[in-house]
DNA sequence: GTATTTCCCATTGACGCCCATATTGTCCCA
DNA sequence: TGGGACAATATGGGCGTCAATGGGAAATAC
């Protein structure tokens, strides 16, 4: 497994922390440390492997040193991120930056995005996610007119 | 580890001393001395270890000679600058002139920015980091034009 | 001599590390 | 095919260590 699918609800306990789903790990290469980045448009954040902070210095390099863009991309990138300390049963703690962008308070939603994922309020996710499939049914009708059908609703 | 993420608050005490965050000492290679630079844009200081004034230095060098910024840069490069004696805590005492430059009182947030970090008076700081948010998330619009993805996703 | 600065030690709370328990799904065997 | 042993997860809790902070004494500066 090199992805990160599917989504899972996960309990934070007293002490705040909260299992990374078993399926996740191995994907991370069974690391120590988690990479988290506050999402700029989003109630959540994404997290990975360290190549994350590589893909956004990566994508960095690309702008003009000197602008505004590069200065505020870089400012967010590294200023939003953190590392987060997996423990032995596979747990990490949120710390409060996290449980304020998030609004997280008893339970997390984990949700696979392929390469990354993200830490949602359940609440807030499930929301998100009945939008998400509004706005893509509808896209799919303007675009595809009447024409065949995708995989996804032969899924039904 | 080997550069600054995630960013912290902490208290300066009556005597003005400040604890550097401890995820950043060791990316400091664990020295005695801080090099900080004030910003020339921003009130905030610019601050890490030794190569700060070489990268300062190399980056003097792209700018026009006779750019009003080469002149400002080369001033408070090298005529703005300190180093902090680091403590057996692995705390810092504040000079006057950061205080004047960032405004900071009793508290200062310490933020990472990848090869260096920076000090900011906390209100200052969140009120930058919602406005570079809001511009990365506008930047983000702009070029990849759909609907909202994640910042990994822009990074393609 | 008086005011800072430096060094050392104390306190408190958070975090890392370890072990315990329970719940669920899997595999094996009779 | 039903049952039971087993394995892996998710979750809870104890405890020692470290980080952040405060304050005093010693050293140094002016």
């Amino acid at each position: 497994m090199d992805r990160f699918l599917s989504n899972t609800i996960n309990k934070v306990d007293k002490k705040g922390r909260v299992s990374i789903p078993a399926p996740f790990r191995p994907v991370l290469g069974n690391a120590s440390k988690l990479i988290t980045l506050m999402s700029v448009d989003q109630p959540t954040v994404d997290a990975g492997g360290s190549e994350l902070i590589a893909r956004g210095e990566a994508h960095l390099e690309k702008l003009d040193p000197f602008s505004s863009e590069y200065e505020l991309y870089s400012f967010v990138l590294h200023g939003d991120s953190s590392e987060l300390k997996i423990d032995g049963e596979g747990r990490i703690s949120l710390t409060d930056a996290i449980r304020e962008q998030t609004g997280i308070v008893d339970q997390a939603a984990f949700v696979g995005r392929g390469h990354f994922f993200q830490i949602w309020e359940p609440e807030r996710f499930r929301a998100y996610r009945e939008e998400a499939r509004k706005e893509v049914a509808a896209m799919r009708r303007r675009s595809a007119g009447g024409a065949g059908q995708s995989a996804e609703e032969r899924n039904r």
